[in-house]
DNA sequence: CGTCATTACGGAATGCGTAATGATA
DNA sequence: TATCATTACGCATTCCGTAATGACG
């Protein structure tokens, strides 16, 4: 196999067509130069130099390695500084996960913030929901996760990133839509889209408890798995839903959305950022440092 | 520096993830394979291996460096493979010489036939006429020369490929034009457009030699060193001339050609095959040997 | 205690430098 | 004879294989 080190020889008498020039240039002597060579034509079965003792010059042969050479030499140097880099976490890939919600408020702005911080690396969205993310963390697909939070922590570090009222999402037709301030209250035995307590578990028991405290109790017709499918049921006349903030952002047309009174201020939505304690992506180390100075300068 | 041979071991223990199977599959013993991803650590300056004694997994660095390390065993492999081809001559570069007139009538061929006889071989073509073909040809730009005959033999091979007539070319507007049967004595005291005697001098020496021997002696108003120019000039209304008969190929609008009469058959206009004798290109070497095959098919 | 990677060590091969040789103008 | 590549040879380093050690389940 053609070694390394007799490419950068070859590569140094091609340039200088001479070889004690060449051997000054790679710090050594010519008889080892003369050496190495030979062996390189050795290896490959051919000569790659006419040597008439006053001239050197490239064969056909040579003249075509001699560009093939320097970029394996160049390659060879690349995979060595890139290999580093990726070590160091100044390059690099973070794979990150995220609900359908997260994606209109807070995603956005943290990539933002991500991408000119640290502009080595790159950043891959996978969108998916909170139970798949968190099998993916531990499986190693996605490194972060921006998710709702969760029971399972086994070996998962948690961050709460974002805070937010439940609001309600109604038809603009219907009669709650025209009220001029909505309470819990209102909701008493109206017919709701709910959340799917295995696909939504967070959500189900929010929504659950906010009414339970109240002592208010809706009529749960529906029971889906995202708030994306929540509003598409609400804006088809099923019910009214209670929803994140930041969902208003989707826009829905035909639906409406109110804030509601007899909210407990101590229950908000909460968005969590998840990663695995032992993840050993130098790139996910930089982003968590990221991370941390945020959180310190506030 | 990345040694070829510890970029081999790498990627064999990176698919195998086992350092007694990659071993194994690299024909040697597990300790010296272990040394080498160890001197491959150091000279990268990160492990590539994370070793948990049951398990050997990558680390970002070494996953990052996978893809690379093939990459250069493939170029490495095939910069070997390709060198000696091209030293075979199964695979490299001719660069051919032709003149203008010559682009028209037997390049075309010769090149279909070059292309399915030696399909590795790349033939790179250069329009320029013959004085500076033959400077190409001794300072080696060219590899081959498909000019008019010339008298600088100095270490150059010289084959005779095609004999042609000379011709008339006349305005179609031209008294002589309307002739039925055309002769050399028409031409006497006729304006005519000459090869100039530096920038062409085969042509002007055969047109002169034509004339001469007929005693036959038209003007020669103007002097030009290319056919193309000739026609040029003969359509301008500037005379008549003597053209090799591919030269009709032009189809220049306006002029006619006409065989004629009383031109020596022993002296057609000749397109050569010029090459330097010490060419080193096997790629060469193939086509030489492909037209001496053609010849003793003859 | 079995598996598997690492460390330890001896012998072979490789690589470099110095000195001698050879070829060419 | 001067230049420059090659051959010859001795020494240091590297690389491999065998044997011993060590870590983890």
């Amino acid at each position: 196999m053609l070694e390394i080190n007799q490419l950068r020889c070859f590569v140094a008498v091609a340039e200088e067509l001479h070889f004690s020039r060449a051997a000054e240039r790679l710090h050594m002597t010519q008889p080892p130069l003369s050496r190495q060579i030979q062996l390189l034509e050795h290896s490959i079965g051919l000569p790659l130099f006419i040597r008439s003792n006053r001239m050197v010059r490239l064969t056909p042969a040579g003249r075509n390695l001699l560009p093939e050479a320097r970029a394996i030499l160049r390659m060879a140097e690349q995979a060595r500084n890139s290999a580093l880099r990726v070590g160091l976490g100044e390059e690099g890939r973070v794979v990150i996960g995220f609900t359908a919600v997260a994606g209109y408020q807070f995603l956005p702005d943290m990539l933002l913030r991500l991408r000119k911080a640290l502009p080595g690396i790159d950043l891959q969205l996978r969108e998916m929901v909170t139970a798949w993310q968190l099998d993916a963390l531990v499986q190693g697909h996605i490194d972060l996760g921006l998710l709702r939070p969760s029971s399972r922590g086994e070996g998962l570090e948690d961050l709460c990133v974002a805070k937010e009222p439940l609001m309600a999402a109604i038809p603009e037709d219907h009669p709650l839509a025209s009220l001029r301030s909505l309470h819990l209250k209102d909701f008493h035995d109206q017919p709701m889209v709910m959340y799917s307590p295995d696909e939504a578990r967070y959500f189900h028991d929010l929504v659950h408890q906010v009414f339970h405290a109240q002592q208010v109790y809706p009529r749960y017709d529906q029971y889906v798995g995202q708030v994306h499918s929540v509003l598409a049921l609400v804006r088809s006349g099923f019910g009214v839903a209670l929803v994140p903030e930041s969902a208003s952002r989707l826009h829905y047309e035909g639906i409406v959305y109110r804030r509601v009174g007899g909210v407990s201020p101590a229950k908000p939505v909460e968005l969590h950022l998840v990663w695995r304690r032992d993840n050993d992506n130098p790139a996910m180390a930089r982003v968590l440092t990221y991370f941390e100075r945020l959180r310190r300068a506030r």
